[in-house]
DNA sequence: CTAATTTACGACCAACGTAATCATT
DNA sequence: AATGATTACGTTGGTCGTAAATTAG
């Protein structure tokens, strides 16, 4: 179970070859092999088959932990290293989609501020592994209860804004008119399915349901990130969409009726890395200032 | 950042010396005073002070990750090695004392458990390490919200029990006869700290006035196990208590009072090893059917 | 037959123990 | 002075690369 042996077998299962894999990290094949048998044997299971190279089943129980360990690892390094670096002159922010509301915009630095765009689970690894200095995550939750976020490294998340959700639909739905609608009333409705840009379905299908929720079916799947293009495929019919009812508002075609029940906001936080050592410094500190006060 | 070197580096900040952790881990001191060398030098900085031993606020910091990160190592491993066993025909149960109810120790199977009461924190521990099979925890959340466990290996959690929450306080006390108490109306009573027997006032404190919230002064602190113990104390007029309201209930010299405001609940969640994988069999299967249905 | 994994083997490096040295109380 | 951490150094075991053997498509 040594982290460098995790490192081989993670890259030979995604790469589904030994002789890439061992191209990718600087090995030769050979080493790959024996990496591959050391793991082997000290876990007493084969892990891969062989042509074609595929994890069996306990091999994929162990990507997902290896995946989580390596994470980690990283994310310790990391923090580590942050922890003796000289204070930053520049602010470098990892944020999701829909984390970017006029808000959280203001609160960014006149200058030094690098923006990067990543989805929703991406952006607590980003901040844990260094790559960021802070994150701004966005989901959906009950008023004011915090996101459910994967833990990859202690982080410390502070709720910034919370806004109405809505649901999108073409302005001649029958619902359009509406004051609020139910989410138990649109469960056999079309759904666009957009992870990135929009709420996730199956987060909607948890939050309503539970885990053997069926409904929400998905209409059309949208992988870009990008609001307005959600909004008009909803606006033309495509499906419908849940959006934080200051993006749901005013798209030409459509109409943004609140969702009442239920009671769901959207929520923005913000990830700053870890907590029990002594307060941020520079520019991450600023930032979290104008955002929290 | 190998963890033979991050298990020494715990072990010499635990027993605060490097002889003790050298006699402690079957090495010599010699190699101790080498590993953790190596791993100040790997860091680029210093984690221990000498003479005392101490950690530096680096290695504070480093002992978080560290911890962490060997439980997951060894949680992985336990995974895999479950994975390969043969069925299992006795049945390990971890519990926090307040997690047994009469509904889950109905559950029990007839023969062959192993009831093991542990501390909230260390339930999930034990079944990601293998020590349990199944776990049961107990706390306090919103009606139907999940509890807010810490991850440290996929576990599945299951909802099995939601009970209400009750004041327990002296016969004599002015809000004892009263249908229901809000926690807004008890913020500057003195409370018991019991965090394994009750609910632990952090907890409370969290759920009410968030991070900055004082109040729930506490008392006299408990750090047993015995619920029977902390009602009587609670009638003795030591402090408030905090209890689900069967448990709280026919106390002789107290009473419970329903807690009405915030609307929040005692839970009870199963724990079982992850999820991706096959359904669990033999005693552990029947005993989350049972539960579960 | 070809592409790719495994095995054999030798060189090198890292890890541990013994023992001497150094530092702190 | 005594306790305890560090440094020096030799031995051992493990890791990697080269190259030959083997296996599967």
């Amino acid at each position: 179970m040594d982290p460098h042996l995790l490192r081989t077998y993670v890259t030979v299962a995604r790469l589904a070859s030994f002789s890439e894999a061992a191209r990718d990290l600087g090995y030769t094949q050979s080493a790959v092999s024996q990496h591959i048998a050391a793991l082997e044997t000290d876990l007493g299971m084969p892990l891969l088959t062989r042509r074609p190279v595929a994890p069996t089943p306990a091999g994929e129980r162990l990507l997902e932990h290896a995946g989580a360990l390596l994470l980690r690892l990283d994310a310790a390094r990391a923090d580590l290293d942050r922890f003796a670096a000289a204070p930053r002159a520049t602010l470098d922010v990892a944020a999701s989609p829909l984390a970017l509301t006029p808000r959280t915009l203001a609160a960014l630095p006149a200058t030094g501020v690098t923006l990067r765009g990543l989805s929703r689970e991406r952006v607590p690894v980003a901040v844990a592994t260094g790559e960021a200095d802070a994150g701004l995550v966005d989901g959906i939750a009950a008023p004011s209860d915090p996101l459910r976020l994967t833990d990859i490294a202690p982080l410390a998340a502070t709720g910034v804004a919370e806004e109405p959700l809505a649901v999108v639909l073409p302005a001649h739905h029958p619902l359009a008119g509406r004051p609020g609608v139910r989410l138990d009333d649109l469960v056999d409705a079309r759904w666009l399915d957009a992870p990135d840009a929009g709420i996730p379905l199956d987060r909607l299908r948890a939050v309503h349901g539970g885990p053997a929720g069926r409904g929400f079916r998905d209409a059309l799947r949208y992988e870009g990130t990008d609001t307005r293009t959600l909004a008009a495929l909803a606006a033309a019919g495509h499906g419908l969409a849940l959006l934080p009812l200051p993006a749901a508002a005013g798209v030409p075609g459509a109409a943004a009726v609140p969702l009442v029940a239920p009671r769901l906001v959207h929520r923005v936080e913000l990830l700053l890395p870890a907590g029990t050592g002594r307060e941020p410094t520079g520019p991450v500190a600023g930032f979290a200032r104008r955002l929290k006060g």
